[in-house]
DNA sequence: GAGACCTTCTAACGTTGTTAGGATGGCTGT
DNA sequence: ACAGCCATCCTAACAACGTTAGAAGGTCTC
């Protein structure tokens, strides 16, 4: 009975074409295209059948926040072999704003306030992990001790995540929105430098 | 013939009504709670009675995301009585964050990227105003010439806006995101004040 | 008072997410 | 090898959405 097992790995399979359908559709017609339907018959399936894979929409929709990230990570991986770690630092900041501007329909479901908190928040521990580890890099090679260590990640954190945002609003442009996270981080990491008296 | 005078009036009337009313809906009830007909029957009128006073519900939301602004200038404008300039910008930080905790559907739409970008531009017009004002003035009295001010405002509204969205996700709180925010804008200012030799 | 106009309603269309019920086809046990 | 079961799939439908068409009604103008 090795057939339950082969049964098994075709489910998964086409759970898994059907997230790639869903991105595609996504990254290629936008937020507004993608429907039940439209990636029903991209997978070359009746509509109900994703509802055998994912409960609803919601978390349909949910795995392709977490897929972004992902992607969002291997993008950032060979920004992070530089060496040197201000550079890197600044690399890495306009690198994820020229990812959301690269991906802007996944980058604008990564971050719509309607998918859950705590799960958008889950499937972007990769990201904030990463962001940690910079930060602790950074601070040990200049022997900056920060008065709040998570404070200051998650300043960084919203802070890109927002200068990333507006790359897609009126005038920015996405190539202005990367300049200004690079001068946004530079700046953020001088004031933590300045700050090394000691800071309430 | 002050007839068509008062029609007018009444037009004007009713149109504000429907705004306020989805205003109400969209405060108490979320996003999803805010359908034409729901609008409609909070004004005690049919569903198409809408769409003689706005071409669709997009045009609607607009208006809600600019008086969403609004809303925000006149709750920031106390906090703009503060004479010292560095807390002044410090509690306008906190201040717009605590906005967007206090009105999370509305701070929502107005950061939803399905409505057009030039449109939230000049709705957020008068928010960004009141930032150039904010660094021209700080700038001034520290004596510190900025780089690019453009640069330096968009720097400041990004990191606002990013970290106010941070303030619904995970375990962050609101609370919590504007003490990021003063925290976020103390930084940013050190670091524009450390720069004072020159900077590319 | 007759006719034009403005306002409002009911009804409908197409699309969305989602569920129910029936058909089909392959696996299992004897 | 055949009967029965189980997973899978599809058609059809429901409720709700945004939006439009067309009729009904009241109000003002001449």
């Amino acid at each position: 009975m090795p057939t339950s097992a082969r049964r098994a790995r075709e489910r998964a399979s086409t759970r898994e074409r059907i997230i790639e359908a869903a991105l595609h559709i996504l990254e290629n017609e936008g937020a507004t295209a993608l429907t039940i339907r439209r990636i029903a018959t991209a997978v070359e399936y009746s509509a109900p059948v994703v509802y055998q894979h994912f409960a609803n929409k919601d978390a349909l929709v949910l795995e392709l926040v977490a897929h972004g990230y992902r992607l969002m990570m291997a993008e950032l991986q060979q920004a992070a072999e530089e060496p040197d770690i201000d550079r890197r630092f600044l690399l890495l900041a306009s690198e994820s704003v020229r990812f959301a501007g690269e991906h802007p329909h996944l980058y604008q479901v990564m971050n719509d306030n309607t998918v859950d908190a705590d799960e958008r928040l889950r499937a972007a521990a990769p990201m904030i992990g990463l962001l940690r580890e910079l930060l602790t890099m950074w601070s040990d090679a200049h022997d900056v001790v920060l008065a709040d260590f998570d404070e200051a990640c998650d300043i960084v954190w919203g802070t890109l995540s927002g200068i990333a945002s507006l790359g897609r609003i009126g005038t920015v442009g996405n190539e202005r929105a990367q300049q200004l996270a690079q001068k946004a981080m530079h700046t953020l990491l001088r004031g933590w430098r300045a700050d090394l008296p000691v800071n309430a």
